[in-house]
DNA sequence: CCCTCTCTCCAAAGCGCTTTGGGTTACGCG
DNA sequence: CGCGTAACCCAAAGCGCTTTGGAGAGAGGG
């Protein structure tokens, strides 16, 4: 059933036919219900590929998904991500359009979403500190939000979290603790949110005339491994750390896991702070129970950030001379199991 | 730049334009020569919108991403899928639409996305026993492919695990083992894969005469914490299980941290097997190491099956009066550092 | 030399919707 | 009664592409 043959059956015009079901003020209350009532009958729905030209808007937004590393790895913390974002997006009518890349052919992909109209604007997310892709899409000229930022972030939009300062007052909490030795478990520090954490690791230890140590810091994928091999061999070295911030609760599993086996314990012989994205399937549990979080975290809810990153974007969809919109959040600072004094 | 201006510039109709860049036989090749040319120092693409109109077909999957339980959570099974999944896509030049519904709003997902021909095919993923979609699916005639099975899968394609045989067997393994107290941790059974995951299970154990014990089982969204609660519910229990059988390396995490903060050993207190989808950041490190893996586990990536299930949706596609397409992966069974003799 | 193919290319007709630019009717008002 | 103005509705023109049904020009065959 399409357009034609719904107005043919109604004796009416395809003309008024669509502006009664698109809530034109033009047609008579008592006509739209009637047509209304035929849409629904003939279960008609406008084929969305009619739509989408006639309109000239793809109702559609872009994420790109890059895999990361030699091994092409997903991150879920895309995926809760996505998730927030895609709910915005179903409640007021758009697509996602989704496209996993590799890791060095994102640019391409824009680009591509871009000049074949396929997108009415695009999600940038974990920005690298220079990214080329910014530069792209302002070329372009397509709407585009970053989840991140980079090292210039002032002529576009963004949603970040104050990296620096949930860095540095994570740090400051192990250095009151007594902590001195404190590892630094990082993510790719050419992303720049990475690069910002180390920034408030580095401060804090610096302001309190604590020296960094190289053979703590670590930048890699964040995977549950990388927080286990990385542990355990700082754990097995002469002067192992007595603490671990690690950027994302992934690793931090990790982490306890090398802790475990060497039969140490959380919290007391060794202590761990990590970034919690608050993601689906790995709450940190505990948070509202009375004996508290697992791990002590810096958190903030990636899922909500997809959706304040999708409302920014479809606000600068509808308005395009909007200015750009950026919104920095503080992270929570959650006390949990996984933090203890210092060991002397 | 669009046709009508490309083909102005170049002194030629639209229709040997298109034809030229479409790659039809009717236009000389030196022609389409100069086409190409002109088309790319124009970085001319065609507008995907008018395309798909033209053509009929949305070059587009549909995917169907529930938001599943109370607080919506995101399986994070699903990215690894889609990312698979989303390979092939790209390659065979599709975009992948992805919705993100609620628990109980699939149906109308899948109504939509196929009557507005949105999409030319959609996914259905983790099918309950007499799921309601695939009849939906049928009637709206709409090619799709199934991961996972219903109890009655004949006619429809689908791509699925040998689930009993795979849990029947690490189940025979933990008996071979001398494990008699054996708990199985499975994902929630109004799914089909859990309810032949827990076939699989309960034939191993009547086959040696042992008695499944209710308490043992559990059947919830397959979290880090349901892990964790669940086994050190059963820990502390007078009668403790020896094993345990968890449906995904996410749980079984929970449960080794509930085993670690007990004082026991993993592999040697306490076995463990879990079902390895090989999810990205939650690599069951070890598995070419000579020590092995750190979890003995049913294994099959679930990023293959992404994308195994991706070919065989375009398939259909591509010639829609194909007999229906039916897949049955084996598992591996690997053997890792969680498992051993069962105590004393 | 004419006829028939084959090669190339083109004009125009969709695809199914939205939107512009009227047209018609009914009504209120002077 | 005539005219202006809402209120409703319609025909037709796109949106930018693909595809159908030729048409013109050479080439080859008799």
């Amino acid at each position: 059933m399409n357009l034609k043959q719904l107005s043919a059956s109604l004796g009416l015009s395809q003309t008024t036919v669509s502006r009664a079901l698109n809530g034109y003020p033009e047609v008579r209350e008592e006509t739209r219900l009637r047509v209304q009532a035929a849409a629904h009958a003939a279960n008609y729905s406008p084929n969305t590929r009619a739509r989408r030209l006639a309109t000239g808007r793809a109702m559609a937004i872009g994420h790109v998904m890059p895999l990361t590393g030699r091994e092409e790895l997903v991150n879920p913390i895309f995926a809760d991500f996505i998730a927030g974002a895609g709910e915005v997006y179903a409640r007021e009518g758009y697509d996602l359009l989704l496209r996993m890349v590799p890791a060095d052919g994102s640019e391409a992909a824009y680009r591509q979403m871009a000049s074949n109209a396929s997108v009415d604007g695009v999600m940038v997310q974990a920005p690298t500190l220079d990214d080329g892709r910014i530069a792209l899409l302002q070329e372009l000229g397509v709407p585009f939000m970053v989840h991140g930022r980079t090292a210039h972030p002032e002529r576009y939009s963004w949603m970040d979290l104050a990296n620096i300062r949930a860095f540095r007052r994570a740090t400051d909490l192990l250095l009151d603790l007594g902590h001195r030795r404190i590892a630094l478990l990082n993510g790719q520090e050419t992303l720049d949110f990475a690069r910002r954490r180390r920034t408030g690791f580095e401060e804090a230890l610096a302001a309190r005339g604590v020296a960094a140590n190289p053979f703590w810091m670590r930048s890699e994928v964040m995977t549950e491994q990388y927080g286990y091999r990385a542990a355990g061999e700082m754990l097995d070295s002469s002067t192992p750390p007595t603490a671990f911030l690690v950027s994302s609760i992934i690793p931090a599993i990790g982490v306890r896991r090398a802790v475990g086996e060497r039969g140490l314990r959380t919290g007391r012989d060794v202590s761990i702070i990590c970034h919690d994205d608050v993601l689906s399937y790995m709450d940190n549990e505990g948070v509202t129970a009375p004996e508290g979080p697992a791990f002590t975290a810096t958190r903030s809810s990636i899922r909500a950030a997809g959706r304040r990153c999708a409302e920014i974007l479809l606000t600068l969809i509808d308005n395009p001379s909007h200015p750009p919109i950026q919104d920095l959040w503080e992270t929570d600072l959650l006390l949990g199991r996984s933090t203890g004094p210092a060991p002397l």
